[in-house]
DNA sequence: GACCTATCAGACGTCTTGTCTTACCATCCC
DNA sequence: GGGATGGTAAGACAAGACGTCTGATAGGTC
């Protein structure tokens, strides 16, 4: 995966999980939820991975007391919005249906995901077929 | 992403497209569809790769000929499973079901497409409600 | 045997990733 | 003021992945 579209390494997703689940904090408090209390020098290792994570712009910083303050910013869909992007790149030239395809057809799917999935296009595409009023949510007769 | 895992790289990925495009082929005809006539060593390249591919199990070769012939041994649909999967994994503790919902509310999917999804749904949930006996025909074990 | 072409085995440079070290700076307390 | 403490900043480092390339060897043909 190139570095155009940034992706975060799997060290690096374990911080993002961690401000994602608790919020934001300083590095010390990351370092002990992700490391918990951790070895010799876990602390300097959070604060690279912060660094590496703002410089792809995951999470911000807030620099303005004397102890910076780490909070994400991209949430979880966000993330999984690119990955499945760069799949439906390298493996389907762009097109996500090929995505979707596989995923319906695919044995992870319970019969109960199926109507949740059901009503959730239906809501959509009517959504977007005859207005955005968010409230045309009645229920589809079928 | 780790390795056990097995991904294919880009350039590898290069390769197995250009046998799922063009069929089995050895190394020479490969480097000439990949690297077109290519510079001073693309041949030792490929082979490379197809070596790591075999090593993956995504490349199958004949040794029967003096002039080894590689084709792909698994398909697009087998690895555009395999990436999804660790995007479950990773961001969605293993489940599908975000991925699909991520697909269907996010724009990337036409009008068009959203009817062919409702029928594929449709489809395959009667299949499963009413009667098993159709996946007879589908592929087994996927 | 000479020549050509193929395979095989492995080295190499570069980049990424996770870890760690060192230097520097602010603050608090005496 | 001066030192201890706890933070940030900058970068070195090892291991591994990736793409590339080199050299040795085998097998066929003339």
């Amino acid at each position: 995966m190139k570095r155009n579209e940034v992706d975060v390494t799997e060290a690096e997703l374990a911080l993002l999980s961690a401000l994602w689940d608790h919020g934001p904090a300083p590095i010390r408090r990351l370092a002990e939820r992700v490391y918990g209390e951790g070895g010799p020098s876990t602390y300097a290792t959070v604060q690279k991975l912060l660094e590496r994570l703002e410089q792809k712009g995951c999470v911000s910083r807030d620099r303005r007391e004397s102890v910076h303050v780490f909070a994400a910013a991209v949430d979880r869909g966000e993330l999984i919005g690119r990955r499945l992007r760069a799949v439906a790149d390298s493996l389907c030239g762009g097109s996500f249906t090929p995505l979707l395809t596989h995923l319906v057809e695919g044995e992870g799917l319970s019969p109960s995901d199926r109507d949740e999935l059901r009503t959730l296009i239906d809501r959509l595409g009517r959504g977007k077929a005859e207005t955005r009023a968010k409230d045309a949510r009645r229920k589809p007769g079928a």
